[in-house]
DNA sequence: CGTCCGCTTGAATAGTTTCAATTGAAGTGG
DNA sequence: CCACTTCAATTGAAACTATTCAAGCGGACG
């Protein structure tokens, strides 16, 4: 197996990068494989699929999403630079989701073949994995609330906020801004409204002043605000405990 | 750290278990400390608490759910004999939602601090445990799916279509019934829907033939109809693969 | 016997979807 | 350089699904 330092993505960037702090990333990318660039609109894993590589986002934006059987989409969450994809494919078999780009995107690549040697040589990097997948559900227990028993303003406070939130925390916020490169679509199909319904919910948050959003730009004024909109705690993420 | 044996329940009832296989749970008995009985509607894991201890339900059912902000409830999922809670609390400090008990239980109690022992001594245990996450992580997202985008109808034959296929695997289904010690307003709080609107669509699936529930038992006639009115895919779980 | 809990029912209301059509911006090819 | 296409966002109106409110019923239990 190749081991590629990643040299071109200075660690100085994923400082702050959930999950991993700089020691852990650092370890991580001696497991790198390669680098993966691809356009908008491609899908990398596919629902059903299995799959021999893993992927983190170093740089771009990205969907996972569920296809119904009548066609209809469901989003499972946004995905953005320094989110791991596919660990479900190496630890299950088979995607239960799909992970498309949405934007370019560049991909670091691990080979599924390494994850058992990393149980069984490095149980501090499998104990984190774990972690990874209780935060993952603990998000997916958020969001079923949320869809549950919320209404439109909220739901789309909420996923707003959450976007802005997470992008915050891997540095790319810049003067109450952040990216926002998905489509009104692609909310409304992540917070199951239709996308008429999006839209005119959208505008009423507009006009309240509590965000802007606009030519892939998110413009939060406010985010004490916007999350008290969608339920939200600001607490920071929980902090992995030490054991 | 006490191992007790765990001779009174004896393995061969768990067999079918998702996801342990007759020695893994030999071996996860022995980081068994002892065994909890409690009554109906006893909270034994609270939201936002941190939890020394996990548990696997040996007998009874429960209710694994979120409060929100107003006072209403998102169950995230039913809790049967097999279910491992309290992985979130162990591996990220502290729950994001509370289990309880809908009929008296019996729980077998590991403790939270044999985990890390667990993660460096036995690498295919911990890996199991990543496993088991994964399957949870994949069941959430069906379930985002069918809040999202499914009507009353389908929510409430997946629910079903799933409770019965989940009980049928474990060895409780007998004579196509199920049981099923939950309330319409547990369901409902499953599924976003209100008690009146899911009472009323329960009729129409009853009227329809296509499930009876009463007295706390699920008789399903014909399981594919079932779950193709609830979009349920009637295909085995996904089996753990080599690595 | 009275109370509580879970289930049931009807009617009014509200939130959301669906349908249908328009606009503006960006990209394509002759 | 201009018609033509495409994609995303927007708007209004009609239709519908699910919620809320309110009340009643039966069984279990002290």
């Amino acid at each position: 197996m190749a081991r590629t330092p990643c040299t071109e993505c200075p660690l100085r960037k994923f400082e702050l990068f959930t999950p991993f702090t700089r020691s852990e990333l650092a370890f991580m990318l001696s497991f790198k494989v390669g680098e993966l660039n691809l356009d908008r609109g491609a899908t990398f894993l596919q629902e059903g699929m299995p799959s021999p590589q893993l992927y983190t986002f170093l740089d771009g934006f990205g969907l996972r999403y569920r296809t119904l059987e009548n066609g209809e989409r469901q989003v499972i969450n946004f995905a953005m630079p320094g989110d791991l994809v596919g660990l479900q494919a190496a630890i299950m078999g088979e995607m239960a989701h799909s992970v498309e780009s949405t934007t370019p995107v560049r991909l670091c690549v691990f080979n599924r073949s390494d994850l058992w040697r990393l149980f069984e040589n490095h149980p501090e990097r499998a104990y984190d994995l774990t972690w990874l997948s209780a935060v993952e559900e603990h998000f997916l227990g958020e969001a079923l609330a949320t869809l549950g028993r919320r209404t439109a303003r909220q739901r789309i406070a909420w996923a707003l906020g959450r976007v802005y939130m997470r992008l915050h925390a891997v540095g790319l916020a810049d003067n109450k801004t952040v990216p926002m490169p998905w489509r009104q679509r692609d909310l409304a199909d992540a917070l199951g409204l239709s996308l008429v319904h999006t839209n005119k919910t959208l505008q009423l948050l507009r006009q309240d002043g509590v965000m802007q959003w606009a030519a892939d730009r998110l413009y939060v004024p406010d985010l004490a605000e916007l999350a008290r909109r969608g339920a939200l705690e600001l607490e920071p993420q929980p902090r992995r405990p030490l054991i």
